[in-house]
DNA sequence: CGGAATCCTCTTCGATACTG
DNA sequence: CAGTATCGAAGAGGATTCCG
């Protein structure tokens, strides 16, 4: 019963034999965010279908990228989390983002989104170049979830929840704050309609603007989809 | 018609729309290597059955990933090649093989290898701390295909051909490459048995062995195999 | 011979239903 | 909540044929 396999002597291969198959690199996506129930995963990778999500996790349980864990008494209940194996896939995963970015665009009609995926996204848009000098931390609220992104120099982490001491709170709802990530919605107009809410340091705020801006290429597109003029 | 998409506003998962089915990414590391006739792809690509690489083939030229291009009349063929967007995914194809190398272990009886894999090989296996103040080039020779490296400083470019002016020349069979590349034969052993010839500078040959090692940790595995001892 | 289109079988996917 | 069982639909893989 062994899983289709490249039988090629040849590093990408061996890892597209652990990781090719449909689904397995988003539910490793979502795993990169942190330990998830299997429910969860359901609810995040919407059409999975739940033979496939068990098939999937069983294989990579048994490829060593991905354990369960038990959480203590008070919440029995029982999680799926990356590996320190699978927690390399980072790169790899954010690298594809990377190149994915340009075709994001516009969001369609069924296009699942939750706030969570920004947590890899910024590490994708992240601009080490203009981050230079800079140590601070953003915080983002987001459809009512919360995450933060802590810059360091050239280098940024992220993650699920509030930062230690942010510089610079934004808050919107899910449209607003997709609608001026994508570049289709000015930042000003969002702000001067109230659906944006930026608290803390101009400055900051506006360094933050910078360090996670879409690459630019991507951005006149958006622009002459949306302002036809 | 319309190809199975995963329907998230997600960069990854754009990408995988474009990029996730099978032979896709092996398909973009073979281009990835240089332009390539639709038989050389075939050959390249052992079980990717002729109707599969057409439409693979067909579905990157429409996502802009891939473009065919008329050679001059003498040799009146066509060949596919990257498109300029497509030369964009060697950093998350190189982070694939990184990340797949300690997979690699021993090569399997019905593994299919090229020489020619050991030009991306090599940009995963680059190590930019061994390559600090390093500028030289390195020139193999294997199964009769020439190839080479080209460090600059924390930079690497490898490509097919021969190099300019290279500071050593490596040549050895395909087998001994294999061996001493995975760990599982002493360099300086396949040296003396006389099927691995090193031309030029000593200090330049070590130097090529440091900045091109495979990552430590999966050499104890291998070494394990080999020798049980 | 290079570059596919066609046909046929087998596997995988995806959706729903069902179980501990 | 966390999966297993089932089954029609889509995709993969191999052989063969077709066209220039």
């Amino acid at each position: 019963m062994s899983r289709r396999e490249y039988n090629q002597y040849c590093a990408a291969a061996r890892a597209l034999d652990v990781l090719g198959e449909r689904w397995t690199l988003l539910l490793i996506r979502e795993l990169l965010i942190g330990p998830r129930r299997y429910t969860d995963l359901l609810k995040a990778l919407p059409g999975i279908g739940t033979n496939l999500l068990a098939n999937r996790l069983k294989g990579l349980e048994a490829a060593g990228v991905v354990q369960r864990s038990e959480l203590p008494p008070p919440a029995a209940s029982s999680v799926y989390e990356l590996t320190e194996r699978g927690s390399e896939l980072e790169e790899s995963i954010v690298a594809l983002a990377r190149w994915g970015l340009p075709l994001l665009e516009e969001r369609r009609p069924n296009d699942a989104w939750e706030p969570e995926w920004s947590i890899l996204a910024m590490r994708a848009t992240f601009r080490p170049e203009a981050a230079k000098g800079v140590h601070e931390e953003y915080e983002f609220e987001v459809g009512g979830k919360v995450f933060f992104a802590a810059v360091n120099d050239g280098d940024v982490s992220t993650g699920p929840g509030a930062a230690k001491s942010p510089a610079v709170t934004l808050r919107a709802d899910i449209e607003t704050f997709l609608a001026v990530a994508n570049g289709s919605m000015p930042m000003q107009a969002a702000i001067e309609s109230g659906r944006y809410v930026v608290d803390g340091d101009e400055a900051a705020f506006e360094r933050c603007l910078r360090i996670f801006s879409l690459p630019e290429r991507i951005r006149p597109k958006l622009y002459s989809k949306s302002c036809p003029t």
